[in-house]
DNA sequence: CTGAAAGCGCTTACAG
DNA sequence: CTGAAAGCGCTTACAG
């Protein structure tokens, strides 16, 4: 592969000269640079990523941090990250942050070993909470760094504001008449996802206290965010013909698919013996027709990106945290609750 | 951040032996590596991935190509070959290989700028398939490559044999005493898949003959791949109870989950009305129960991982087409026929 | 077993 | 607008 010293040869200049005219510089003469790109073109020469980034400082590559590879709403973050790093001229490498107590020692070397390595300009992290040694350790680096999903000291972050979008989602069925509103949640002891399980549950109780509703306990399940979870917290919320609500408020998508599958398996019919409403955008939502509250993890990655990108060019860090839009998706899963006509 | 140059002066010696030591030669007595380890320890050392790389020609870096990032698939194969790569020392950089027909500038791009960077020693190509020109381009650079899923001129390549998991698959039900079998299966024009739709369909269709069975076209049904798609297809398969199969065999564990689904709608009980097997070993198969066989794609990521580490390490290529393990995994979404006793 | 020194392929003040 | 030269932080023959 060719060097920057052939394509200095070739356009009969120094390789100071071929480096400004190819990184676009604006003192090279339009004659020169032509020659330049045209000797560039004619051998195939990219800078070298390696050598670029030692004479430079900077590596045009970000580190994307992430606790989970593999779900959708992880993958779907990363390919919005992924795209908009590309159209920046970005690479992007992975790096996995594994979990504290199943995998402690990977988890170290990521801080003591990989991120240490300095490949990367900069470091999007994605639904990460960090201990206090791991952040200053992360400090230390001295790299801009994002988060997405939950405040980190010190960080700029993009977080969702969960209350206020389970919020929506149960409003969107008061708003349709339903009362009985049951609630499928999350565990809310382990603290590793920044409360997200107690602030949607919140909502949902804000959404009841708005039109009077108190809530009730029995009308609450707890699932794990799968499909699984979901459809074992709806058995068991549905079964009960007498304490039947009319409507559920799924803490995920997933899990509300699951509720539609425990409805359909009991003879309900949804919507019209019950409502279901999700919140996230999953994928499969438009076949099993969830209405949903949609977070749109690919647009959250490209935001992320963005807004990384920015700090790096200079403009100014806002080290604060960001609202995420957020949109609610009506679709069949929901209707007027049974027996209130307006 | 601490460079070569202040362990070597906490430690007593050169940055020549500080290198020597931390790498782990074996030309470094015991005491000065112990020095050395402390001073890199106090000083919270890690050599910098650029100079390492610039110096000795090797990043420690693999390149993961994929032509969709998002999907549980590429998604689980991520996960397998990130893992492997990370145990070995190696850092992950992904790269997107757009669409040639809706990303045609991106793709290219990738080409022309991303790989020719050298930021990485090799890569993993993943359900790849290129043009001529760009393999070129791709050998040009002179790095070892590992494909994924079909093979690639000259390069080592892991593939599932697909003729064998659909006739596999399909042998299950033969076996369970089906005679009226369907399949769902893929488009078999766009050829960006090494044809796997048609291997897939050639498998189920060499299954039937070895019962004695003529395939039946209007037991054929195409698909995309999707939950939707499969139950699209299955309605079809279904609707008429006159011409309605025993069992159905999907190319993918989505479709077959769209079939299930279908199926249910229907008023048919999965298995005692119809049989349903996939191919993939999705994780939404446990939750529907669902019988597959598994090509384990986590495991394939991390085979694809530890063949190119393999190569990097000097053992021998193989340049051959290694087959990927797959396997039977039977749950209750298949049964004996109807009517079939033993 | 260890060190002095060259060199990896770029970028960027500095000088003109 | 352009070039000569220093330097980025390592690794690795070479010599001892």
């Amino acid at each position: 592969m060719a060097t920057i010293q052939g394509v200095a040869a070739l356009a009969g200049v120094s390789t100071a000269t071929v480096s400004r005219a190819l990184a676009g510089k604006s003192t090279v003469s339009d004659a020169t640079r032509r020659k330049v790109e045209e000797a560039a073109r004619q051998l195939g020469y990219v800078a070298s990523a390696t050598a670029s980034s030692l004479a430079s400082g900077r590596t045009r590559n970000i580190g994307m941090v992430m606790p989970i590879l593999g779900s959708w709403y992880y993958a779907s973050v990363l390919k919005g990250a992924h795209r908009a790093l590309t159209d920046g001229g970005y690479d992007l490498t992975l790096y996995h942050l594994e979990d504290t107590t199943r995998h402690p020692r990977r988890r170290r070397r990521l801080f003591d070993e990989f991120l240490a390595r300095k490949r990367v300009d900069a470091f999007i992290a994605v639904s990460v909470e960090l201990t206090d040694a791991e952040l200053r350790r992360l400090h230390d680096l001295g790299k801009p760094m994002v988060g997405l999903g939950g405040p980190l000291a010190g960080v700029t972050t993009l977080g969702l504001d969960d209350h206020a979008v389970a919020r929506l989602a149960t409003e969107h069925v008061t708003s349709l008449g339903h009362r009985r509103i049951a609630f499928i949640g999350g565990e809310e002891q382990d603290h590793l996802d920044f409360h997200m399980p107690a602030h949607r549950r919140e909502g949902y109780e804000a959404a009841l206290g708005a039109v009077g509703v108190e809530p009730d306990p029995s009308l609450r399940a707890v699932g794990d965010f799968t499909i699984e979870g979901g459809h074992r917290a709806a058995l068991r919320l549905l079964g009960d013909p007498r304490l039947r609500p009319t409507a559920i408020v799924a803490a995920s998508d997933e899990m509300a698919i699951g509720a539609i599958l425990a409805a359909r398996s009991l003879g309900l019919r949804v919507p019209e013996d019950l409502s279901v409403v999700g919140i996230d955008g999953h994928e499969l939502g438009s076949f099993f027709e969830l209405t949903t509250v949609d977070q749109n993890p690919v647009d959250q990655g490209r935001l992320a990106a963005e807004t990384l990108l920015a700090e790096l060019t200079g403009r100014p860090a806002e080290r604060a945290a960001l609202p995420l839009p957020y949109d609610l998706t009506v679709r069949r899963s929901t209707a007027v609750a049974p027996g209130s006509r307006d």
